[in-house]
RNA sequence: GCGUGGUUAGCUCAGUGGUAGAGCACUACCUUGACACGGUAGGGGUCGCAGGUUCGAACCCUGCACCGCGCACCA
């Protein structure tokens, strides 16, 4: 450090300390160096959207990352931080695709699947590694040798084969099942990608005619026969009301139901309504029909829809009458279910009505088909009523429109190894921080439900599955095998006996077209077939082998044109990254799987704890018999200084490139940090960075003065020639090395930071750094020595302490102030990022260097001391600068130096040492355990102000007193309070008391 | 509805049984030989409300209120 600025500039220091880390592969792991000496540490980077750009989330979770990664190097452990970016299905493709019909005008069906894939890919090489650059602006210590993507040809591979082996295991099926469809991106997603939103809208109320009782109905019954039977009424159960509703009956004897709905669009796909057998008002209509509305096109026979009694119905809610869309609602799905109603889809996939909607609503999109729908309802003279409603309603949480439950084929997981996934965190082998997480995991994994894995997306992971539908019949089913050149079953497997690797297995499924059941292709129709087995069967084979595949496609099957969940391919992270094949020979000679898993930490947001970390739990217990990360680090959600989520549409995200270009990488991260309760959300506001800045700035210039004092880099430190403040700077250091360490064992980064902070800030440059000062502008050279030596002692552990927060000036530092020079090579000579980290002093060192208890109670009267001098001054308007002259009538001996550390720390002209000191009436006085301080305005003395001053004080400790006397007269303190407890509130009492004492006598003194 | 977190200075948050704290903001003063991205001093809080336990409660217990979040959800 030659030349050293007066402000830190962080720009050039960072980029050139990152090259000299990447250079000289100070973030390579290597396995071969982990020992039971050298333990393995490993992380895995939460893969980001590799079309993302860096926001402060990423920022926050990194930042934790790379000091849980910087600290474990320090702490001499073989360290993996494995980075890598998601391929993010749908969040890709929707940008491309926006991409392209922006500059083309054309859409991906437009140029076909294999086109749009290659400009995705090369969107991907051009785009992908921005947010790659971002995190190492930000100073991520990742081995980058080891970056990951999950469409890197063996990660697929790794993919497939999972989805090939679940399948086998029969966790994976197909089936027609409701799905939750977006109808903007055009695909199923899983339950966990909906999110609930309260959305206004209308409840309609719309009556139907019961068709038994129409007039020249055949078969009618009377309309008396109905009141006789709905003379009873129903009482609510809540409120003991008599709830209205029940069959009403016209002037023409018309018998008419009155149904609530929030989707008249609807109605044209209804297949029934549903009433509640116990229900009196409507039990006896179970069985008659009524009239559909809508379309209204349709002869009134076409719309005859049955009433059914389905417990499901809440006679409480609405009418108690119920319309029934299977198609298009998931408790509706199930009543059909349970009912055998037909099921009528009335939506293209795109969520416009299709021709089963009828002619009015037929083309329209679903919103605009709800208000035409109501208003032909209108029109009919059957709209009841209409009225303001609001209502929960799914959203697609990627797209942001409203899901439109949906019959649709998919692709199911019945998750794998639960009961061990649950039980791991449960029984504590794995550690949730904050742990309340804990619950919240173990109440998703009680109830969950099957996994749509499938997406109709074109990037992704392909299913691995080939389908084709073949006509069996007594006698073509072995002769179409031999076709195929298969002819061995293995436990339930179809194999090519030229493949005998097991490995690469294929498994067959056959459903049966008519019924939709899966059938072993086995026993039934294989041999013997027999006639009613014959007909229409799917068939499906999931195969790795590419020659299977080969001849399946030769044979007329079709790849199955879906992509995988993206989290089909993330919730194998922790393994998949680190050359798992699945092969147990090769898994076995995987350096790095081998050392670095299980990892060690996984920091995350609990938004994803369902999406990722719970998913990662199963499958490492599946795949690698063992959970795949010891803890779990949840952050907490960035938010703006108003406590808004941070989003794009807001604009309230700042761009944290931008803060590093302002404020530097380390700015940032203090910030971040320093604003990062532990399991809390974080207000992000800019003054924050600031703060951080300025952090970094105070540290540089305290380093700067260091240097400025010249002399040996580290030199011995001389016990004989210790002041107090020396002795007291290093029994602070010794609290704070225990603080921090404690802190980041914890995971508690804020209090670290707080720990370091305050140390550094409070007690190390306010106070000793002034304090040194009486020794650096005296004459005694080998004092200047002696404290040189202890600043330097103090600053390298400092530098090491801050180094996972603030890697780049603290490697600045670290070789500027020469602390690198004397260190062996791989602890700190090379880079500040191997020094070990600080251990808090030993038993030894505090007895040579005389750091006992009297150190910090004679430190604390000193700074008391100070504190009311300059109170004084400023009273007294003496100024900020060198100026007052004070006279301190001593209580006791003072050490040599000790008056002109007083003096400077007072920041005084002068501090005369006087025993006999007679003050002339009203000269301003504080009153301090040692002694008494006096500041002579030679004859300028206002004796009213200081009388004022010194009663506002009186007033002040007789308050005191009055509170500890209180305490000290309840006659059960005494004797239940420990003794301790009760010897401090003594002292307490005596110091006000003494305190109390001298303050009259100063009143007094004034006349 | 079930679960969960919060409520402490103007703002953001520490403090988890024994004298209410920090940073920012505010007021006044100071460009002093590390730093104005700085220094010194100061003002500002019946710790959400009500009970209880205790010698003693911001802290433990009970209830309530309000603000979040997650899960479930009735047309």
């Amino acid at each position: 450090m030659t030349e050293i600025p007066k402000a830190y500039e962080p720009q050039s220091v960072e980029d050139k300390w990152y090259d000299f880390w990447q250079r000289n592969g100070c973030f390579t792991a290597d396995p071969a160096r982990v020992s039971e000496k050298r333990p393995a540490y490993s992380i895995v980077i939460p893969p980001p959207n590799v079309t993302g750009m860096l926001h402060m989330g990423h920022v926050l979770n990194n930042t934790i990352q790379d000091i849980l990664s910087r600290k474990a190097r320090m702490d001499g452990k073989e360290v993996l931080w494995l980075p890598g970016t998601d391929h993010a299905g749908i969040a890709t493709e929707g940008m491309v695709a926006k991409q392209l019909k922006k500059e083309e005008h054309k859409t991906k069906q437009d140029i076909g699947r294999e086109e749009f894939l290659k400009r995705v890919w090369t969107w991907k090489e051009k785009h992908g590694g921005i947010i790659i650059s971002q995190l190492k602006k930000l100073g991520c210590s990742c081995d980058w040798t080891r970056e990951r993507f999950t469409m890197d040809p063996d990660y697929v591979r790794n993919v497939q084969r999972v989805f090939v082996d679940l399948y086998k295991k029969g966790l994976i099926y197909r089936g027609k099942r409701m799905v939750n469809w977006c109808p903007a991106t055009q695909t199923a997603l899983s339950d966990e990608e909906v999110e609930m939103k309260p959305q206004k809208g209308f409840m309609y109320h719309f009556k139907v005619e019961v068709a038994e009782y129409a007039p020249g109905s055949s078969g009618r019954e009377s309309a008396q026969t109905l009141l006789a039977a709905s003379q009873s009424r129903l009482t609510s159960a809540a409120t003991g009301e008599e709830k209205k509703g029940g069959p009403e009956i016209d002037s023409e004897g018309r018998v008419w139901l009155t149904i609530a709905t929030t989707r008249p669009e609807t109605i044209p796909g209804d297949t029934a309504v549903a009433v509640n057998p116990k229900d009196p008002r409507y039990a006896h209509l179970i069985g008659k029909h009524i009239v559909r509305p809508l379309p209204a096109e349709l002869p009134r026979e076409q719309k005859l829809i049955p009433i059914i009694g389905d417990e499901h119905v809440d006679f409480e809610f609405g009418t108690g009458v119920l319309k029934v869309t299977p198609a298009h609602d998931k408790a509706d799905f199930d009543i059909g279910t349970r009912h055998k109603l037909p099921i009528v889809d009335i939506m293209n996939a795109d969520g416009t009505m299709n021709d089963l909607a009828g002619a009015d609503l037929r083309g329209l999109e679903r919103f605009k088909a709800r208000k035409l729908a109501s208003e032909k309802l209108a029109e009919l003279g059957v709209l009841v009523e209409e009225k303001p409603y609001e209502n929960n309603v799914g959203f697609s949480q990627r797209a942001d429109v409203p899901i439109e439950p949906r019959l649709s084929e998919q692709w199911f997981l019945k998750y794998p190894s639960v009961g061990v996934s649950k039980a791991c965190v449960a029984e504590g082998q794995m550690k949730f921080h904050p742990d309340r997480w804990a619950k919240v995991y173990d109440h998703w994994l009680t109830n969950i439900q099957d996994w749509c894995i499938s997406r109709q997306l074109w990037w992704g992971h392909r299913v691995p599955v080939w389908h084709k539908r073949i006509h069996v019949t007594e006698d073509n089913w072995g002769k179409t095998l031999d076709a195929w050149g298969w002819d061995e079953w293995v436990a339930g497997n179809w194999q090519r006996h030229a493949e005998s690797d097991p490995n690469e297995a294929t498994v067959v499924r056959m459903v049966r077209v008519s019924d939709g059941t899966e059938v072993d292709p086995k026993i039934q129709p294989m041999s013997p077939a027999v006639k009613e087995d014959e007909g229409e069967y799917d068939v499906f084979v999931a195969t790795l082998s590419p020659a299977l595949i080969k001849n399946f496609e030769s044979c007329g099957f079709t790849q199955d044109p879906d992509v995988l969940d993206t989290w089909f391919s993330s919730w194998l992270w922790p393994f998949a990254t680190m050359g798992w094949t699945g092969e147990k020979a090769s898994d076995a000679n995987a350096a790095t799987l081998r050392a670095f898993y299980p990892t060690t930490d996984l920091v995350t947001g609990p938004d994803i704890i369902f999406f990722w970390v719970a998913r990662m739990i199963m499958a490492g217990y599946e795949y690698m018999g063992d959970l795949p990360f010891k803890n779990v680090y949840f952050t907490g959600i960035i938010r703006d200084k108003q406590g808004r989520k941070m989003s794009k549409t807001l604009g309230n995200s700042p761009d944290p490139l931008d803060l590093i270009a302002r404020y530097g990488a380390d700015a940032l991260r203090f910030g971040t940090m320093r604003s990062a309760p532990l399991g809390q959300d974080v207000l992000f506001d800019e003054k924050d960075v600031e703060l951080g800045r300025n952090f970094c700035n105070k540290l540089w210039n305290a380093c700067r003065f260091r240097q400025m004092q010249g002399g040996e880099v580290q030199g011995e430190i001389n016990a004989a020639l210790l002041s107090s403040d020396d002795r007291w700077i290093l029994l602070r250091l010794d609290q704070a090395i225990r603080e921090v360490s404690d802190a980041l064992a914890s995971y508690n980064f804020a209090t670290a930071v707080q720990s370091l902070y305050r140390f550094f800030w409070s007690e190390y440059c306010d106070w000793y750094v002034e304090a040194s000062k009486a020794a650096f502008f005296g004459e005694d050279a080998a004092l200047k020595a002696n404290k040189v030596a202890v600043i330097d002692f103090v600053l390298s552990h400092l530098l090491r302490m801050f180094h996972p927060l603030l890697p780049f000036i603290t490697e600045e530092l670290w070789h500027g102030m020469g602390y690198s020079a004397d260190m062996p090579e791989e602890q700190g000579g090379k880079t500040i990022m191997f020094a070990r980290w600080p251990k808090p002093l030993s038993a030894e060192e505090k007895e040579a260097w005389g750091l006992d208890d009297t150190v910090e109670t004679f430190a604390n009267v000193k700074f008391e001391l100070v504190t009311q001098g300059r109170n004084l001054k400023t009273q007294f308007n003496i100024g900020a600068g060198k100026k007052g002259k004070f006279t301190l009538k001593p209580a006791g001996n003072l050490a040599p130096g000790e008056a002109e550390v007083l003096r400077l720390l007072l920041s005084a002209e002068s501090l005369d040492l006087d025993p006999n000191f007679a003050p002339k009436k009203g000269t301003p006085t504080a009153l301090t355990k040692l002694g008494e301080l006096y500041l002579p305005l030679d004859g300028l003395v206002d004796v009213e102000v200081e009388r004022a001053r010194l009663t506002k004080e009186l007033a002040k400790i007789q308050a005191e007193i009055e509170k500890v006397e209180q305490k000290l007269a309840n006659p059960s303190f005494a004797q239940k309070v420990p003794a301790a407890v009760l010897e401090e509130h003594k002292q307490r009492l005596a110091d006000w008391q003494t305190k109390l004492a001298q303050t009259k006598a100063a009143i007094e003194a004034l006349g």
